[in-house]
DNA sequence: GTCAGTTTCAAACAAATGTTTTAATGGTGA
DNA sequence: TCACCATTAAAACATTTGTTTGAAACTGAC
């Protein structure tokens, strides 16, 4: 083995955890994949629960900062205009989509990123929400600004969406696999597609939501939007 | 407790299941919170791999007929001409919303369904996409005859996104939450901003997909869609 | 060469898991 | 009343889990 132990057991441990997911990787597999003995990963570590944790954090910061980074750059050559839509969406999910594209290892991790957004473990959860917690901010406040004709919860839920759609556009293959073979193979390929469809759903007509008090009860669905559908 | 042990046992798992994932769910948690005996699941359903099963299957076979339900009604109106892409949306994820939206424990399932599309387990999949099978292939023949002209790698990537965005939109809470305080509590507004997008995303303009072997390494990429942001 | 500090190793640890076993219980019809 | 059945109950089962231990091996400085 080229890298020191520490590296190595990242490296497998990343893998094994897309592969099986955080609690189906016990230390055996991982130890054994990285070459490396069992008690390596409490040496080196502290414990499992600190290994997931440095696993995410060294790429997730990295990424976020990228997002910032990109965020800077648009706002100052902006000169205090509104960033375009488009502009910030392809900042903040470019960066993602361009992270899994660079390496198979940065693609192994956004396709764990993907699969861990809806994890239920608590100490989980609280890290990635204290990693997330300044771009979301700093994303939320160019985004009001760019579309100050959305209301803030309807931008919201559409940015939940797009979170959605990304999440299977890279961790997706298993889903995806349900629906026949499609090409996995060409990252420049899969961001165009999946900014064609963000754009789309973030600049979609607004639906006409009614206040939960007012409508009734089994009224047929209105179709405010589109109607050339 | 009213109902008897079987039932009080697949409540209480599908309840579990979504507030600490599969593998973190013991049988002695279930058992304990359905006031039942440990060895019960084995009683009942021979193994925890086949109450899982059961969880699953029971909710998700009615879900899908459904749908298939939805379409044939659809298409016997249509009488043989393609339908609109939104009706089909609607049909497809609007079962899905509405099940969520139906009772307490519709909605725990959904939640539960959205966090398993990802699931790694492999037996898992293996009933998902059995489960999906019949499903899938009606619904991609609606959209291929609703949208001849789509290409049909194009649209399988937007069905794609689109079932994350679904996956988010009643799984979501947690992921949610990082972006600020949203109103969960109307699924029937929940309902309308999702078709919004999902519809705005599948109708977005084609982007103009370059093959791998053609484009330069790193050329600056073409926006060709909506010229107008 | 020696020695302190770091890293690796094999072995064992307690705790928790799904499952099985064996007996007890409760109701139903003969 | 008895025998039969399905269900419940308590206890123990073998494995597997993350973690700890204590000694061995290695490293670089003096």
């Amino acid at each position: 083995m080229e890298t020191d132990t520490r590296s190595r057991i990242l490296a497998a441990a990343e893998d094994l955890f897309v592969q099986h997911g955080l609690d189906a990787t016990t230390l055996r597999m991982i130890t054994t994949a990285a070459h490396a003995n069992l008690a390596a990963v409490n040496y080196h570590f502290g414990s499992k629960e600190a290994l997931i944790e440095t696993v995410f954090r060294r790429r997730l910061t990295w990424l976020n900062d990228q997002r910032i980074a990109a965020l800077d750059a648009l706002e100052a050559e902006a000169k205090g205009a509104p960033l375009k839509p488009r502009q910030i969406v392809e900042s903040y999910f470019g960066v993602a989509i361009r992270l899994a594209a660079s390496s198979p290892g940065g693609r192994t991790f956004m396709r764990l990123l993907g699969r861990t957004y809806t994890e239920p473990s608590e100490f989980v959860r609280s890290f990635l929400a204290e990693e997330y917690a300044e771009v979301i901010a700093r994303y939320k406040a160019a985004f009001f600004k760019a579309l100050p004709d959305v209301p803030q919860e309807e931008f919201l839920w559409r940015f939940h969406f797009m979170m959605g759609a990304l999440s299977y556009a890279v961790s997706g293959v298993d889903a995806l696999r349900l629906l026949g073979p499609v090409d996995e193979s060409d990252p420049e390929a899969l961001y165009t597609r999946l900014m064609s469809f963000l754009i789309g759903g973030l600049r979609a007509p607004l639906p006409e939501i009614q206040s939960q008090a007012v409508r009734k009860p089994r009224a047929k669905r209105a179709t405010p939007d589109r109607a050339s559908d």
